[in-house]
DNA sequence: CACTTTTCCCAAAACGTTTTGGGAAAAGGA
DNA sequence: TCCTTTTCCCAAAACGTTTTGGGAAAAGTG
């Protein structure tokens, strides 16, 4: 223990603490001035071939970087991107939005930017940390996620011509850039397969109609009935409403099957899964054999289960570096309009769609 | 609509759009120099009252904010600290981690600080982004979570004295700066509570023992054995090993019942509360009835269920804001060594708490 | 009144880059 | 050789703040 200690000390010594350089301390050290070293390593061309590799070895060996901070300054950029999460929409229980936090970071890195992080409370507090980092000069552009029908964030920053992207879409008629998944056709195609099987009798749990993902889902759903010549029995749908907390997919389930018709396949976004898994063990019903199921998004869960769920699987991690490419070009000064993106969501068909029994 | 689009644009007209004002020129519109501006603004003694609330108000007339970038150059500071999270480790299925990062992101903010935040895929990857954000020196300090035994990035910071504070603890002899839960007294607590109640089979289901946080628990839960007279019996024990994927509370809830003396209460994190419940159903058996539980973390789910679950309650809200607090110190270099707190976790006695049947 | 102290303000420097606008030397062309 | 071009480098300005180090006027002191 003390040898491990002792031997850290002395190996790394005093003079390595992180001993930053200048550019002109770097400068200084290749009897050249800062403006040549500068130049050499951003390749411009005016330096000679011989003095810019002279230059970037010695910066790699002085582990020269330059302050990002006066960079910015000059440039009269930060460099920085701006995100704001709200913990009260239940964000986090699901991988889906890591991933798509993972692309984007991974991308915004790769572009030498950083990532600015708002965790807002409610939807007012959500205004009110995008507005400090628009207002406050602290980013060149802001990434914007679960995005309402009608959104107060949208018309802000367009209306001052600030950069930024939206994960989803909502109802505004100035264009606007967005990546967002094809959960309409996605639903859509769920729902023909499921059709196509010999079901009949289709359940959708959807999430709250507020936000415009479950309303492409429910359009999805509507569509895919119609064009298996199915009905639609608004008994058979639950939709989310805004913070009532005696809903869950667990109730809902029993609801379905108290049905004198009840369901013989059930779409749901795949967090609620472990609701009705347990609804339907309580009702005697096998999970693929009596009911069919088909989750929207490709959790842990659903590939571990046993049956194992078929879902339908956006590819965040992709969307994330997207939204982040899309944003470097608008705010490089590109048209927003020409930026808007659907993505295909596949359908991954493991135990739980089943033709009825 | 048209009427509504229309209107709003006129209402907003041209020149709405950020025109942002510099400290010139708000002094030229005041007839001051910039110096007694930006010291009129910053509350300088040496500026009259009369002049300092003038220059305050056309200040606020004017939208004017310092440019964060400018003055980070010239403090030399960057106001920023940095965090990385890496998906592997479930982070997000908690919501504990998103009010820790939620307390942690509002006292930032009150501070006039940035977060930043690295997304990184595994170990090696988490140890390049922090490294980065210090040496590119893109941050005044760093928060680390999920803390190893044996945790590099913290002889790495320690190394080159760079600021920072952790949330959990770690194996290392040189004084360093962090707030943790009591997890070993909470587990400790909860095991006489259960044996107190008269239980004599108390199994633990503990998460990865590479990780500080469980070893911890596990210390607590053999604590509370004793304390209250009991044996150890390993067969009652289960610890996560390295990413072995049969694992899951699950089956593991199944295996501790084959056992011929089967446990009449367990301990656990919340998340994998699912897994338990599910087993127990299989096995019919009636959570809090048949098997007592308790869980660490305060999830939704543990309020919602029914029999809702005991737990053990972290504020991890409060603990991010402390760490923060904490980090602002040490920044301003104070010794990290006087910052050691470790915080009481409470207990909350919901139905999955009774006596052995 | 003459001197010191206090009050209130400001010009200039500094933070560490990148960009602008040359300019000297070397190379090419006749 | 003389003129033009190309090559290679650099001094100075700029980005927008805060800090430094006064300095002039007003107020206090004897």
């Amino acid at each position: 223990m003390f040898l491990e200690q002792s031997g850290n000390r002395i190996g790394f010594g005093e003079g390595f603490k992180s001993m930053t350089i200048n550019l002109k301390q770097l400068s200084k050290l290749l009897k050249l001035s800062p403006t040549t070293v500068s130049r050499a390593l951003a390749d411009y061309p005016d330096v000679s071939a011989k003095t810019r590799a002279r230059v970037k070895q010695m910066a790699i060996q002085q582990g020269y970087q330059p302050n990002p901070v006066a960079r910015r300054l000059q440039k009269g950029k930060t460099e920085t991107i701006g995100i704001v999460i709200t913990p009260e929409q239940n964000y986090f229980s699901d991988t889906f939005f890591i991933d798509l936090l993972s692309g984007i970071s991974n991308q915004i890195t790769r572009a030498g930017y950083e990532l600015i992080l708002g965790v807002a409370s409610d939807e007012e507090h959500e205004m009110q940390s995008m507005r400090r980092m628009v207002e406050g000069k602290r980013v060149d552009g802001m990434i914007l996620t679960l995005i309402r029908e009608q959104d107060p964030r949208v018309g802000y920053l367009l209306d001052r011509d600030f950069p930024f992207v939206l994960y989803g879409r909502t109802r505004e008629t100035r264009p606007y850039a967005f990546v967002d998944m094809n959960g309409k056709q996605a639903f859509e195609k769920a729902c023909t397969y499921l059709a196509g099987l010999g079901h009949r009798r289709i359940a959708l749990l959807n999430g709250e109609p507020g936000f415009m993902f479950p309303v492409g889902c429910r359009e999805g759903y509507e569509s895919g009935l119609f064009l298996s010549g199915l009905e639609l029995d608004p008994d058979l749908i639950r939709e989310w409403k805004h913070k009532d907390p005696s809903q869950s997919s667990y109730r809902w389930t029993l609801e379905l099957f108290k049905n004198d018709n009840p369901p013989t396949a059930i779409l749901f976004q795949t967090e609620a899964v472990n609701g009705i898994f347990k609804a339907l063990d309580e009702l005697d019903l096998q999970p693929g054999k009596d009911v069919a199921l088909i989750g929207y998004d490709d959790l842990e869960i659903a590939r571990i289960h046993r049956p194992s769920l078929s879902v339908l699987r956006p590819q965040a991690r992709e969307a994330g570096q997207r939204v982040v490419n899309i944003l470097m070009e608008v705010i490089k000064g590109e048209d927003p309009g020409k930026f808007q993106e659907i993505h295909q969501v596949e359908m991954v068909i493991r135990e739980t769609s089943l033709p009825p029994s």
